[in-house]
DNA sequence: TCTGGGGTCCTAGGACCC
DNA sequence: TCTGGGGTCCTAGGACCC
């Protein structure tokens, strides 16, 4: 049976959210303005994180220094992130569209997909759409664009024709019509790199790609990719619309200093922060991890990074932190300045009876004390993205 | 202008086993 | 003494997503 399929997105998640909230509370309306989220404006490595439309307009991006887009908008109005209010906003959001059909895939913290094969046909599509990007502005406050397909990926692709508040369709037989013509970093999953590596073959659009040769793009691409490049370029995704969100299989947490570092010191205390985040949030989940793995990334962006497996599951910072410390004496000359350094766990399991060693380490005991009180201590704490 | 933070998946090469 | 081929696991690095 073919199917209908939904992908639902907010028009500049963060910069609405912020944008409703300050409306609310009698405050201009800062979508109708230059304006953007970011980190500290301060901070000279702050990034944008969402931008009204009229700031896109004058060419800042999502991702680029704060610096640079005030350099492109001396007036630009910057707004802080609000975790709690986004993390709201996106209930509400989700709770509106699972009204509508019980299929939903949550896809981000601001998209989802939902397969209304059972709830629509292909003519009553847009009007159910319409109606449902309708209930969400009028409800919430905010817009949304609705992309309808053939698939989850048609579905997409719509979704990122003109903005904000639009329904589109894109059903397979408009593939060569809407999508074929549009530049190949249009396509999902193509990025910077596999376009630079396209281009250079002279694949500019994505109806090219559709008509390369698979041949030609294993050599550029690699075997899988190449296959999932040359079906969905063509259209083609028979992915389901997962209702079960998958467990996590890493965690991680990274922090960018101010200026780079090199004092060990200053080193260890930040790697102790980030063991200590990680841990907190794999306790959180009941999770105990087998691997660990740090990196470094230096002032050209260059990564280091070195992974060590546990004797056993764990979930006691000390533990982590003390391989974490072993892993940074190979992924680190001790010298050159650190950007950015992080921290991450993989192999996780929910086991949990633990192997009690009849010589296991009299610490432990002590370890697993002093993780108690830092999860006390910040248990009412909103974890961070 | 000078690039955050948190994830997922893939690949290539090496180790090791049969 | 020199040799094969397959399978699996691990690691480091790279590319992509929001």
């Amino acid at each position: 049976m073919p199917r209908i399929i939904f992908h639902i997105d907010v028009n500049s998640a963060f910069l609405s959210w912020s944008a409703v909230k300050l409306v609310r509370e009698g405050k201009p309306d800062i979508r109708l303005v230059p304006s953007v989220v970011s980190g500290d404006p301060n901070d000279r490595r702050s990034i944008i994180t969402a931008a009204s439309i009229p700031a896109k307009k004058l060419g800042i991006k999502t991702a680029e220094p704060v610096s640079m887009a005030m350099r492109k908008c001396p007036g630009l109005i910057i707004v802080r992130g609000d975790w709690e209010l986004y993390k709201q906003c996106s209930e509400g959001f989700i709770g509106i569209c699972h009204s509508y059909s019980p299929i939903l895939q949550q896809f981000s913290i601001d998209e989802c997909f939902i397969d209304m094969t059972l709830q629509c046909t292909r003519e009553s599509a847009v009007g159910v759409a319409t109606r449902l990007k309708d209930e969400i502005r009028s409800r919430l406050g905010f817009t949304v664009n609705v992309g309808i397909g053939s698939n989850k990926l048609l579905a997409k692709m719509a979704s990122d024709f003109e903005k904000p508040d639009k329904v589109h369709t894109l059903w397979s037989e408009e593939v060569p019509e809407k999508m074929w013509p549009l530049g190949v970093r249009e396509l999902l999953w193509v990025g910077k790199k596999t376009e630079e590596r396209l281009i250079a073959y002279g694949i500019h659009t994505i109806g090219d790609l559709a008509k390369l040769g698979m041949g030609t793009l294993t050599q550029l691409v690699g075997q899988k990719f190449a296959a999932q490049l040359h079906d969905n370029a063509n259209g083609r995704d028979d992915s389901p619309v997962e209702t079960e969100r998958g467990e996590a299989k890493s965690v991680s947490a990274e922090r960018t200093f101010p200026q780079d570092l090199s004092d060990p010191k200053d080193i260890d205390r930040a790697l102790f922060n980030v063991a200590c985040i990680v841990a907190h949030r794999i306790r959180r989940h009941s999770f105990r991890a087998s691997t660990v793995s740090v990196f470094v990334k230096y002032k050209d962006f260059s990564v280091s990074q070195k992974q060590g497996q546990l004797d056993r599951p764990t979930d006691i910072t000390a533990v982590i932190l003390n391989e974490a410390r072993h892993l940074l004496v190979d992924a680190w000359d001790g010298k050159t300045p650190i950007r950015q350094i992080g921290l991450g766990v993989s192999k996780l399991t929910h086991e949990t009876a633990e192997q009690m060693s009849l010589f296991e380490d009299p610490k432990m005991e002590y370890y697993r004390q002093w993780d108690r009180e830092y999860d006390e201590q910040t248990a009412d704490k909103p974890e961070g993205k």
